[in-house]
DNA sequence: AGCACGCCGACT
DNA sequence: GTCGGCGTGCTC
C-alpha cells in the first residue's frame, strides 16, 4: 500500500502584478506556493522571462478550486520583512481600480514606494533592519520643548466642535486665505491622536512646493508631543530611500501623521483616524497619467470606509464640494459646511481694480495706471507681484512676409520663444532648437512675436522701473519665478528667500507664485492677461481662474501695512461676473451662479462625465476606434436600465491634437446617474479591449473618469 | 509595460 | 555574412 505524496505546492495564490489596463492583465494572476501566504504580502513572481513584484490578493488550498488550463508557476519568494498590507488598504486599491477602470495591479504596485518594487527578500530584510535601527536612534533623541499653540478664534473653536461631535463624515472647511484653516487641521489632528495612542492622521497638500512649510509647522507642533519621527512626509521629490522610510513608518504605525501630495492618499495607515485635504479644489489632486484618480475623491471614500472624519479645506471650494455641502430643502447637505469668515490677522482683503484693456492702445502690456501703482509700491518699499500664466519670452514667432510660424514639427502647437537660452521650445514634447535669426523660409530678418510670456514681462517691467528707486536709494529689483527659473535644485527656495528678505521689489511669475507661499510684504498683486484662461473650452475655466485670482489676492496685504493692499486685473471683459465676484471677494455668490448654469447645461455636479481616450497614428484611426467601441458598448447596454441615462458624444481631437507625432482623440460619456455611468464604462472597457486587435493604428487607449479639462 | 521573436538595411 | 531597426504578441 502506498500513500500518495502530498503536493509540494499545495497553496494557490492570486497575485496582483503591475500591467496597464490595455495589456489585458487586469485581475490577479494565479501562482502556487509551498505554504500559505497571507493576503497583502509582497512577493516576487516570474512573469514571462521577468521577475516582478506582486501583492498577494487571495490565498487558498490548491485543491479547493480546479486547476486552470495554463501551467501555474511557483512564487519565487515572499518578502516577509514587510508586514502584509491590511484589508482596508486592499479595499481602497480595489475600489480605485474598479472606479477608475484601471488594472488592479497597476494601482496596487504604483501605490508602493519605487524602492520596494526593485528589492528582493534579502535586500528588503536589510533595509527594514536599518530603518528600525535608525528609528530607535531617532526615538531616543529628545524632541524639542513644546511651544504653546495660538489661542483658537471663536470660529475655529466652533468648527472644531462640529468635527468633534461626529465620529465620521465630510466637513468642508470654507475660509479665505489667512483665516487659519491649518490651525483647524492641526487641532483636529491633535484631538484625534489624543483619543487613541495608536491613531494616525493623513494630511494632503496639492503641491510638492507646499510640503516643506506645512511639514515644518506640523513637526514643530507635534514632535514634542508624539516623539521625534512621528511626522512622515511623503511626496515624489524624495530620494527612493527617504520615500521607502517614510512609507514604511506609516505602514508600521511608527508615523502618527503622514503629510504628503497626491500619492500619499494610497499610503497604508493601519490606524487611520482623520484625514485633512488642504486646498481641496486644486486640480493637482487629479492624476493625469496612468491610473487617473482624484486623490481628494479617494480620500473621501477612504474616510467613509474607515469611518473617520475628513476635512476638506479651501477658500475657493470645488463646485462639487460646494454643491454637496449646500443644505437641501429637506435637510442638511451630504457634507457639513464650516465657515471661517475672518482673516486671523484681522487685515482686510485687498481692493480690486479692473483695467479695461479695450481702452488702452493695442499692444499695451501694462496699462499706465497699473504701472504707476507699481512704481508707487516700489517707492514705498513694498512688493508687487505680477501674474502671467505663460512661460518663455513669447508664445510663438511668425514671419509677416511668408507666413512661416514656429510650429512644432511633432505637435500641433507653437513652440515658444525662450530668450534666456535663445531656443524655440515646445512645451508639449520638449523639442528645443536654436532660435533662427531670420525667417527660415524666406530670410526675412524681421520675425514677429505672439503673446508675451514671463521672460519678456520681466524685461519690460525692469525697463519701466529703470528710474524708480526704493526707499534706500537702490534701483528697483525684478525677479521671475516660473518652471524655467526654478528648474535647478534649491532654486525655488533661493528665489523665495530673496522675496522674503526684501531683496526683490517686483516678482513676476506664473501661477506657481499664487499658491500658498506667504509673502508678507506684498502690497499689490496684478493679473496681467487673465482673459487667456477664459478662451479655453473647459467649462471649469471661470471657476479655476477665479480660484487662482482669489488665491493671488490672498497673497496681498497679509501683514499689517499702512496702505491698503491692491489687486489689479487687466481685462477686455471687465463686466464678466467672475471679475465682479473677485471685487466682492464673493465665492459663495459666484458658486451659486455657476451651479445654476451647470444645472441648466447638465454639467457636473448634476451629471457625471467620463472620457474614452485613444492615441493613434492618425486622427481617423483614433476616431474610428472610439466610435466603434462606443457603438458596441451602447448596443451591449440595450435593454438595461442604464441605457436610457447614457449619452455618447462623437469623438473629438484633443485641444492639442498631436503630441510627439501621436494623434489624440477623446469621446465624452455623460450620465445623470453614477451606477449607469459605471455600467456604461464597464461595457466600453470590454469593447475597447475586444476591438483593439482590429484597430492596428491605435497605440493605446484609456478611460478617464471624472475628467478635468473637458 | 517589458521582453521576446522576427524579418529587412548598412557595416566589420 | 551579422548587428540592429521596431512591428506584433504574450505574460499565471
Amino acid at each position: 500500500m502506498s500513500v500518495a505524496a502530498p503536493p509540494a505546492l499545495p497553496w494557490r495564490l492570486g497575485v496582483a502584478v503591475s500591467a496597464p489596463a490595455h495589456s489585458g492583465i487586469t485581475a490577479p494572476l494565479s501562482y502556487l506556493a509551498a505554504s500559505a501566504v497571507p493576503p497583502g504580502s509582497l512577493v516576487r513572481v516570474p512573469l514571462g522571462k521577468r521577475d516582478v513584484p506582486g501583492i498577494v490578493w487571495a490565498c487558498a488550498p490548491a485543491d479547493a478550486s480546479p486547476a486552470p488550463e495554463y501551467a501555474e508557476r511557483p512564487v519565487r519568494e515572499v518578502l516577509a520583512a514587510l508586514p502584509p498590507l491590511d484589508a482596508h488598504w486592499r479595499a481602497l486599491i480595489a475600489f480605485t481600480a474598479r472606479y477608475y477602470h484601471s488594472a488592479l495591479g497597476e494601482v496596487a504596485l504604483a501605490a508602493l514606494p519605487p524602492a520596494l518594487r526593485t528589492l528582493d527578500a534579502a535586500k528588503l530584510d536589510g533595509s527594514m533592519k536599518r530603518l528600525e535601527k535608525r528609528a530607535q536612534k531617532l526615538g531616543s533623541t529628545a524632541p524639542p520643548a513644546p511651544e504653546a499653540p495660538p489661542q483658537p478664534s471663536a470660529e475655529q473653536s466652533a468648527a472644531l466642535e462640529a468635527i468633534a461631535q461626529q465620529q465620521a463624515g465630510v466637513f468642508l472647511l470654507f475660509g479665505v486665505t489667512g483665516s487659519g484653516k491649518t490651525e483647524v487641521y492641526m487641532r483636529a489632528v491633535q484631538r484625534a491622536l489624543e483619543a487613541d495612542a495608536k491613531a494616525q492622521a493623513l494630511v494632503l497638500v496639492p503641491e510638492i512646493n507646499l510640503t516643506p512649510q506645512l511639514a515644518e509647522r506640523f513637526t514643530r507642533r507635534f514632535e514634542p508631543l508624539l516623539g521625534t519621527g512621528s511626522v512622515a512626509v511623503l511626496h515624489s521629490g524624495l530620494t527612493p530611500a527617504q520615500r521607502l522610510a517614510a512609507w514604511a513608518r506609516a505602514h508600521t504605525s511608527a508615523a502618527r501623521i503622514v503629510l504628503g501630495t497626491r500619492v500619499a492618499v494610497l499610503t497604508p495607515m493601519p490606524h487611520l483616524a482623520l484625514i485633512a485635504v488642504d486646498e481641496e479644489h486644486d486640480a493637482s489632486y487629479k492624476q493625469q497619467e496612468g491610473a487617473r484618480y482624484s486623490a481628494r475623491d479617494l480620500a473621501i471614500w477612504r474616510a467613509h470606509h474607515a469611518r473617520v472624519p475628513i476635512i476638506l479645506g479651501s477658500a475657493t471650494p470645488s463646485l462639487e464640494s460646494w454643491h454637496a455641502s449646500t443644505p437641501a430643502p429637506d435637510g442638511p447637505g451630504r457634507y457639513q459646511r464650516l465657515q471661517l469668515p475672518q482673516r486671523a490677522s484681522g487685515s482686510a482683503l485687498p481692493a480690486v481694480r479692473r483695467v479695461d484693456m479695450r481702452r488702452v492702445p493695442r499692444g499695451t502690456v501694462i496699462a499706465p495706471p497699473l504701472l504707476e501703482a507699481i512704481r508707487a509700491c516700489v517707492r514705498a518699499g513694498q512688493q508687487a507681484l505680477l501674474l502671467l500664466n505663460r512661460r518663455g519670452w513669447a508664445a510663438a514667432l511668425h514671419c509677416n512676409d511668408c507666413g512661416w510660424s514656429s510650429e512644432c514639427p511633432h505637435c500641433s502647437a507653437w513652440r515658444a520663444f525662450h530668450k534666456s537660452d535663445r531656443t524655440l521650445r515646445c512645451h508639449h514634447c520638449g523639442l528645443a532648437q536654436p532660435v533662427p535669426r531670420a525667417c527660415p523660409e524666406c530670410g526675412n530678418p524681421d520675425i514677429g512675436t505672439g503673446t508675451l510670456g514671463t521672460e519678456q514681462l520681466e524685461e519690460r517691467i525692469a525697463a519701466a522701473l529703470a528710474e524708480v528707486q526704493r526707499p534706500d536709494g537702490e534701483a528697483a529689483r525684478v525677479l521671475r519665478i516660473d518652471a524655467d527659473s526654478t528648474r535647478g535644485v534649491g532654486q525655488l527656495d533661493a528665489h523665495l528667500a530673496a522675496v522674503h528678505s526684501g531683496d526683490v521689489d517686483v516678482l513676476v511669475g506664473t501661477q506657481m507664485i499664487a499658491k500658498g507661499h506667504d509673502f508678507r510684504r506684498v502690497a499689490l498683486v496684478a493679473a496681467i492677461n487673465p482673459d487667456a484662461a477664459l478662451l479655453s473650452s473647459d467649462f471649469r475655466a471661470p471657476e479655476r481662474l477665479l480660484a487662482l485670482l482669489m488665491q493671488a489676492a490672498g497673497r496681498a496685504g497679509r501683514a499689517e501695512s499702512e496702505t491698503p493692499a491692491q489687486m489689479w486685473v487687466q481685462t477686455t471683459m471687465p463686466q464678466h461676473p467672475l471679475f465682479a465676484a473677485l471685487a466682492r471677494h464673493d465665492w459663495a455668490g459666484f458658486a451659486a451662479q455657476q451651479l445654476d448654469e451647470r444645472r441648466a447645461a447638465a454639467l457636473p455636479p448634476y451629471t457625471h462625465l467620463a472620457l474614452l481616450r485613444a492615441d493613434a497614428k492618425t486622427q481617423e484611426a483614433a476616431h474610428a476606434f472610439l466610435t466603434a467601441a462606443a457603438r458596441a458598448a451602447g448596443e451591449a447596454l440595450q435593454g438595461s436600465p442604464a441605457a436610457a441615462h447614457i449619452t455618447w458624444s462623437p469623438p473629438v481631437p484633443l485641444p492639442v491634437q498631436r503630441v510627439a507625432n501621436v494623434e489624440r482623440a477623446q469621446l465624452l460619456v455623460e450620465s445623470r446617474a453614477r451606477p449607469a455611468l459605471a455600467a456604461a464604462l464597464a461595457a466600453a472597457e470590454t469593447q475597447l479591449r475586444a476591438l483593439r486587435p482590429q484597430h492596428r493604428a491605435v497605440i493605446r487607449w484609456a478611460i478617464d473618469v471624472d475628467p478635468l479639462g473637458v
